[in-house]
DNA sequence: CTCGTTGGCGAGCGAAGCTATCCAAGTACC
DNA sequence: GGTACTTGGATAGCTTCGCTCGCCAACGAG
């Protein structure tokens, strides 16, 4: 497959894919001559996969970059793979630490990990993303006079246990280390928009039920 | 209040403040004379409302205007109002309706409502961004080759039906109408990201359970 | 021989979200 | 009264991002 074939079968122009080899996104093509480079269905997969994260995930092409480095990583251990891809997928902004809201927040997840017995979640508070971006978010809250206590996030925090065990049951069921790398990933720029897609059409419907359409 | 006084307690620059002001994010000040005008805390509330929007929920300036449009606007009966500020928020692109994948999404999507028994959804399909979300998320993941069945879907629009009747009864705890929106808005920018970084804490913790630290 | 395609490269573009500068009118403090 | 500062308003510019365009010489296919 040439580049036209390749930009015809993903949609994609050749400006655009020449401009994602550029910038190391896309491996080179099996280089045939000096004017003639071939494809396979490889480059199609992984050209697809950019242009999820990209359009639907909204990551930039820098952070792309960076999770597939880790995709390609192969002497990587496992988990460390896994959570090398996740946390380089986009997050709010680095909390200012020096802010008293963002330091009452750290005080207020760090108690609610502790309620919620995630210990091993505990010990990756100084490292993982999610982590901040939650403590970024309860001190948004916080800030703008909401005050709603620990115990309002439990709930929420066991329903979200409970999609991630299925997210990893699901990650299972693919056999090789390779795919479920990819499929792990894709839970994380797909996956999520699907579920804020359900939460959003759930609260519709339960918003209709109990108001009716008025 | 001055402005300089609005800037300070906010953290916002006055050049920022400025420009929102131009926007229409913010209502001027109260006018005290050709060239001093007078903020109150309703302002200080506004502008962190519209941070906190633009910031942790990446909400487009335009967006903003026309979701707090809908908020002051007391004409509108409760649902619509809320549904309209909702209904403002970002979404993913349009989707592509000659694509093949998006008709199959259409297809699929449907069904799931059907399964599960979202009759009030089903009547919205036609404006609702979030089933076009929905859309667009699953001819995503169809395209680039993962085929799952939408009883995989099930149990997950399961778990968010029950965070949006949590999140309607957290908002049922308000009293007035106009803090029932905001929160509801809040609860649209805000408690997704909760929920995002609550869920990818969640990964992070089954998968140390089930894998170890390896 | 002609035409189309290739990789490579550099420049430019359009949207978004500020940011900087200037202005004339007015105010606060000394 | 003098001086420094603030105000709203306006305009221009900056930076980042994700492309997009145009040009090139080298090459192969028909």
């Amino acid at each position: 497959m040439r580049l036209a074939e390749l930009s015809e079968r993903s949609g994609v122009s050749t400006a655009t894919i020449k401009y994602y080899l550029r910038e190391g996104l896309l491996p080179p093509g099996r280089q045939v001559n000096a004017t003639t480079a071939e494809y396979d269905e490889e480059h199609l997969r992984r050209l697809r996969l950019v242009r999820a994260m990209i359009q639907v995930g909204r990551v930039p092409v820098a952070k792309v970059r960076e999770v597939l480095g880790h995709v390609d990583d192969d002497s990587l251990p496992r988990t460390i793979r896994l959570g090398a891809a996740l946390w380089a997928l986009p997050q709010v902004p680095e909390p200012d630490e020096e802010d008293e809201y963002v330091q009452a927040a750290h005080r207020e997840v760090d108690a609610l990990l502790d309620q919620l017995g995630w210990t091993n979640a505990k010990q990756l508070t100084t490292v993982s993303p999610a982590y901040r971006s939650l403590v970024v978010a309860v001190a948004a809250f916080r800030r703008i006079g909401y005050t709603f206590g620990t115990e309002l996030l439990v709930p929420y925090a066991e329903l979200m246990y409970r999609t991630a065990t299925l997210d990893l049951d699901n990650m299972e069921a693919y056999p090789s280390q390779a795919e479920r790398v990819e499929f792990a990933i894709l839970g994380a720029v797909l996956n999520e928009p699907v579920l804020q897609a359900l939460h959003r059409l759930a609260q519709e419907e339960e918003t209709a039920r109990r108001y009716g359409f008025e």
